[in-house]
DNA sequence: TCAAAACCTTGCGTAGTGTGCAACCTTTGC
DNA sequence: GCAAAGGTTGCACACTACGCAAGGTTTTGA
């Protein structure tokens, strides 16, 4: 469990770098930040700003928080209604990302003028999506059915992130119940016609 | 309507460009093709190169094309039921698409290994979705049911390429009809949690 | 405890990217 | 038919990203 030195060095290095790297794109717009500027304000050369990360948009994104094995396996194996053990999945990882709001902030600010950084976020994001989807498919009909309810998820929690960065005052958790709220009067929608 | 011989070279030559683009892509991978052998290969100057597209990933993905100003219209004022009209909708957008399937095979092929590609994909998709957002805010009870809808809707767009390009003999029409059972499917799943 | 192995940082060299600028050519509109 | 508008190109330049090799630090295990 404890990290030798050499691994706590690393794991501090890459976070100065990608904080350094969101102090500067926050101010100054990442395109015009060069790499030797994060490297200067970071303490390190160029060159090992690249033994970290294999461009400065890597190094904003950072490395964001995985769905925990624990939680996907309480999701596998939950025996609740559907609704009600998927939304406690996302309440739980999104308590993890509340962990940092500082870092959340400034790279939702990057990820919305970023193309690049998007992409690598999205690649992120996608992989993510599998494993939900694996872990779904155990509890819905086929794996279309587990697809979208992944697709759903993680949208609900990309939205959420959106809305507590534009809304004042409002908690990521709020954020989430208001985003959870209209997933399911789609759902409802799509499936009650008439009403 | 018509367009000027300006404006038509232009067009052929964008397309030129992304054609010559996809091309080495898929026979060489994008990272590895360099903007002069697209250049070349495309019968411009690597200037020109640049005063068409800011880079190589810009041109493998092209200008695709957008949700038309007419069926946004005709899902806005729809008296239907929603998830029909919402179908159809997507049943007329996939048509567009399937207009160009050899573009449309090597469009995904570099996506799936060129991050930069996707972040750009993802910044037109993003501004779809909004326009789909506005329009199906008409129709549903609140903004973020709206969004909801929005991210289903082209989530599955994606989800049905994607199902395309991995199973044979399978149409862009079938794949979409295959993902849309999911939705509807997933939709059921969340809201009738006993069944 | 100490030397070898493993790992890390750094400078240097180099191929490739993306843009401003100025010269020159083609299309357009009057 | 000619001026204006728009397009193509070469050149110069700053920045990106990585291979390589030299030199330093941490880890390992006898």
């Amino acid at each position: 469990m404890t990290l030798s030195l050499r691994q706590r060095r690393r794991q501090e290095t890459a976070r100065d770098i990608q904080k350094s790297t969101l102090e500067l794109a926050v101010t100054h717009d990442l395109d015009t930040v060069t790499t030797e500027e994060i490297a200067t304000a970071a303490g390190i050369s160029t060159r090992t700003f690249f033994n970290y990360y294999t461009n400065k948009e890597a190094a904003a994104v950072g490395h964001p928080p995985s769905f925990r094995d624990e939680e996907l396996e309480a999701l596998r194996s939950g025996t609740g209604v559907l609704a009600t053990d998927l939304k406690l999945f996302l309440d739980t990882h999104m308590q993890t990302l509340a962990g940092d709001e500082a870092i959340l902030r400034m790279v939702g600010k990057v990820l919305r003028s970023n193309e690049k950084a998007r992409g690598i976020l999205d690649g992120f994001l996608m992989s993510e999506r599998h494993a939900l989807t694996d872990c779904l498919n155990t509890r819905a009909g086929s794996r279309q059915t587990a697809a979208a309810l992944a697709s759903y998820a993680t949208d609900a929690i990309g939205r959420a992130i959106f809305l507590w960065e534009h809304a004042d005052n409002m908690s990521l958790q709020e954020a989430l119940d208001n985003v959870w709220g209209g997933v399911i009067d789609a759902s409802r929608l799509l499936i009650e016609p008439s009403r």
